[in-house]
RNA sequence: GGCGGCAUAGCCAAGUGGUAAGGCAACGGCCUGCAAAGCCGAUAUUCACCGGUUCGAAUCCGGUUGCCGCCUCCA
């Protein structure tokens, strides 16, 4: 069974077969790091870490690059603009994007290059593009010329001759066609520069992820992958450039995540309606955001709404709550049932619990994984449900399989795997927080109302939960005495 | 103007030829002092509309309507 995957280049899913059996080479476009990620990169950056994670789940050895942009006309602007040099802003950025990653529980990439650290690569490529007739120099100035290579606009589906009627580009006199793109830029006065073979300046956008991706991958690897926005230009001035200066084939899948709207509308820095990561993960819990981002397909629209948030969180409350119950019904902790196994190997045995693997197979449907998920919990519940009045533990092993696979989904989706208890603890300490309620002044009540309940004066407890219910805490009556949690 | 995508229940959403997953919400039942949680049940004769292909279509083809994205920095 192949794992397939939809390439924007050829628009089909085809069965994957990386050039290199058993080992996948993969590089994903990393934040031009100016100012804070926001909710669009985090789309991105689980999306392309869920795909890595099943990849190695797979059996794969994946060696996964993700890029930094760390000198761009928006990074110049920002520290021209705060007096700050250059690499104040970039490492600030880059400091704030791995907590960023940390909080939303994500591997990290084999490597996390940056392009100010590969000048003498990019130069290389320009030089080879220059002799190959490729590329013009102007003013000092690099330009690729997409006319002189015959594939420009495979990527994208665009015909040059199209492109430059309705064309919206501004006309630069200095470029032989509108849609020549600079590889290397004279520099300004204020603005960082390398030495180069045609006089001071800095690398254009494109051509860093060519270097890079040569550098750690090869001329050739197997996936690329990125927002949608990059397939033009970015992505197809990467081919145009690479493939140019190599004379092979850049990548054989070019994977694209869809955009994330915000209540309906684009989400853009004119709108106002930015949200960054750390905001939402101040408000809700990063696994919701997660299993929200994951729960339609990858290459689907995605509109971000506090309701859609609201659900997220409901689905992640309820799946710790099922393990929360099998620890109470097993004795024991979730991380002893099943060994501490991060990223191990599956396969069609390792799992009982439905057909997982096919839907991840089937371009990455993480949305169909998810109900298969919530399929087990309803599973796993009812066994509880049915033994929790014999003293047989009659589903025992059964409940004990199908929790394990809870976990190994939830360890490839990168939610579900903290321990319950864990869980409930930091989400009860950011709603307390949140609404600035006191633990200790609940914990209060409940002992009052347990006392009334115990004189079976209902009307006071009754009085009480509502009193509770009010500041939208919720009790729980269980066996092992009353628990509360935040609406 | 060019290129591409989408339209499935109140909402979100999977499903690309074999007779509609899953989640949220709401409803009925079990459980509970009552709730909450959990479980069970009933909820789309039907997949924007029209026509075609087929034994059979949400799924393929043609057309219509509506929404959206890219073509400029953008995840």
């Amino acid at each position: 069974m192949a794992i397939r995957i939809y390439n924007s280049l050829s628009r089909q899913k085809e069965d994957f077969e990386p050039m290199e059996s058993g080992k996948v080479r993969m590089y994903v476009c990393g934040p031009t790091v100016y100012d804070s990620c926001h909710i669009g990169h985090a789309r991105s950056v689980v999306v392309f870490d869920v795909i890595y994670r099943y990849l190695a789940a797979r059996g794969y050895n994946v060696f996964y690059v993700r890029n930094f942009t760390d000198v761009d006309d928006k990074i110049i602007a920002r520290a021209n603009e705060s007096g700050v040099s250059c690499d104040d802003i970039s490492e600030r950025y880059i400091q704030e994007f791995h907590e960023d990653m940390e909080s939303l529980n994500m591997v990290r990439p084999t490597m996390e290059p940056r392009a100010t650290e590969h000048i003498e690569q990019i130069i290389g490529i320009v030089s080879i593009l220059i002799d190959k007739g490729f590329a013009y120099t102007v003013d000092g100035d690099v330009y690729f010329s997409v006319e002189k290579y015959e594939n420009y606009g495979k990527l994208s589906g665009r015909k040059l001759e199209d492109m430059v009627a309705g064309s919206r580009v501004e006309i630069d006199p200095r470029k032989k066609n509108p849609y020549d793109f600079v590889l290397w830029k004279a520099s300004k006065p204020d603005e960082p520069l390398w030495e180069s073979p045609w006089g001071k300046g800095r690398p254009g956008w494109h051509i860093e992820c060519s270097a890079m991706s040569a550098e750690y991958l090869g001329q050739s690897f197997d996936i690329h992958g990125g927002g949608k926005d990059l397939i033009f230009p970015h992505h197809e001035n990467e081919i145009a450039q690479s493939e140019a200066a190599f004379g092979k084939t850049f990548v054989k899948y070019w994977v694209h995540n869809g955009f994330i709207n915000i209540d309906q509308e684009k989400m853009s820095k004119s709108l106002g309606n930015f949200l960054t990561i750390k905001e939402i993960v101040n408000t809700w819990h990063p696994e919701a955001l997660r299993l929200f981002l994951l729960s339609n397909h990858y290459r689907s629209p995605l509109d971000y709404t506090d309701q859609a948030m609201h659900e997220a969180t409901t689905g992640m409350d309820r799946i710790y709550g099922l393990m929360a119950r099998v620890e109470q019904y097993l004795e024991k902790p979730i991380p002893e049932i099943t060994g501490k196994d991060d990223l191990q190997v599956i396969s069609d045995k390792t799992l009982t619990s439905g057909n997982f693997l096919e839907a991840m197979d089937d371009d990455f449907n993480t949305a169909k994984a998810i109900a298969i998920l919530f399929e087990t919990v309803r599973k796993i519940n009812r066994w509880i449900d049915e033994d929790d009045d014999s003293k047989t533990r009659l589903h025992r092993d059964s409940v004990i399989e199908e929790a394990a696979d809870i976990l190994r989904i939830g360890n490839i989706l990168g939610i579900a795997n903290l321990p319950p208890n864990v869980y409930f603890d930091r989400k009860q300490e950011r709603m307390t927080t949140l609404y600035n309620i006191d633990p200790s002044w609940v914990e209060k009540k409940i002992t009052q109302r347990k006392q009334a309940r115990q004189n079976k004066d209902f009307a006071a407890a009754d009085q009480i939960r509502d009193e509770l219910l009010a500041l939208d805490i919720i009790l729980e009556d269980r066996a092992g005495g009353t628990t509360w949690k935040m609406k």
